[in-house]
DNA sequence: CGGCTAGATGCGAACCATTTGCATTTAAAA
DNA sequence: TTTTAAATGCAAATGGTTCGCATCTAGCCG
């Protein structure tokens, strides 16, 4: 795989995955990925430019769809959305006090029998830890 | 702790945690109790005789800061409720198909070093599973 | 036991994140 | 370039949850 800008990366694992390379939609994996944690996507809309609320809903669902983003809730109020390519799966840390998050490798996805609890398979796991950071203790 | 019919044993908690003992939460409690899944709210008010949706909002609020009931996000719509009177620390996994809930006992919280991640404490932390039961698969 | 007061309740309106309908634009294929 | 399905923008609707405020009521005191 030849070496590109990433927006011209990401145009062509959009078509990969059988959607359009829009530029709005190479705007936010762009700027999915300049960030170091989940971003509400009320605070992604004012780092793009001009995608309408609606827009920005029904493409990052479409993103994720294919796992090229993960939605995340932190809190039960807003959901957040992160960067998934290039991304091994991983949970997350936050600070209750100022929101800083940090990513974990805890998973405890292999802890669990399936079979044991009546399920014939385990599909997905939500994980999220609440603490307070050094800086805030 | 003498034996008490449930809806005074419960009316006795209530007052020791300070809150009011009235009909409305004793009720709440008391159908909490019943249910062997936590239960959304829309679903609870059916159960209980009249209380307004604002005041089940508020008295589920109260009583689960207080420790005697359990809030539980497993779908990003709606919360859920379960009692945790009597009930220790668990998580579930969820069939994604008919929202058969199992308990399981799996937890995560001490595989975590808050010290090595920057924080000086763990507070909390949400986990739910989501599979497909035998009767689904 | 009757009155007093903080907390609890009901009702309606407000909020806010998310979704949807529909007409318009645009990327991708022919 | 023409064609077409998917993507976008805008506005309106949804749906869970919260708030303001007037009215009740449990718990307390005399």
């Amino acid at each position: 795989m030849k070496r590109l800008k990433p927006s011209d990366r990401y145009a062509a694992i959009l078509r990969e995955k059988g959607e359009k390379a829009t530029k709005a939609r190479i705007g936010l994996l762009v700027a999915l990925e300049r960030e170091r944690f989940p971003i509400s996507i009320k605070e992604l809309g004012t780092k793009v430019k001009a995608p309408d609320p609606s827009t920005l809903y029904r493409s990052l669902k479409a993103l994720a769809e294919k796992g090229l983003v993960r939605e995340i809730m932190t809190d039960k109020k807003e959901a957040r959305y992160e960067i998934a390519i290039g991304r091994a799966h991983h949970h997350h840390v936050v600070c209750t006090s100022c929101g800083l998050m940090k990513d974990v490798r805890v998973c405890p996805e292999k802890a669990i029998a399936p079979a044991s609890l009546g399920f014939s398979k385990i599909t997905g796991h939500t994980l999220e830890f609440f603490g307070i950071c050094k800086s805030c203790a």
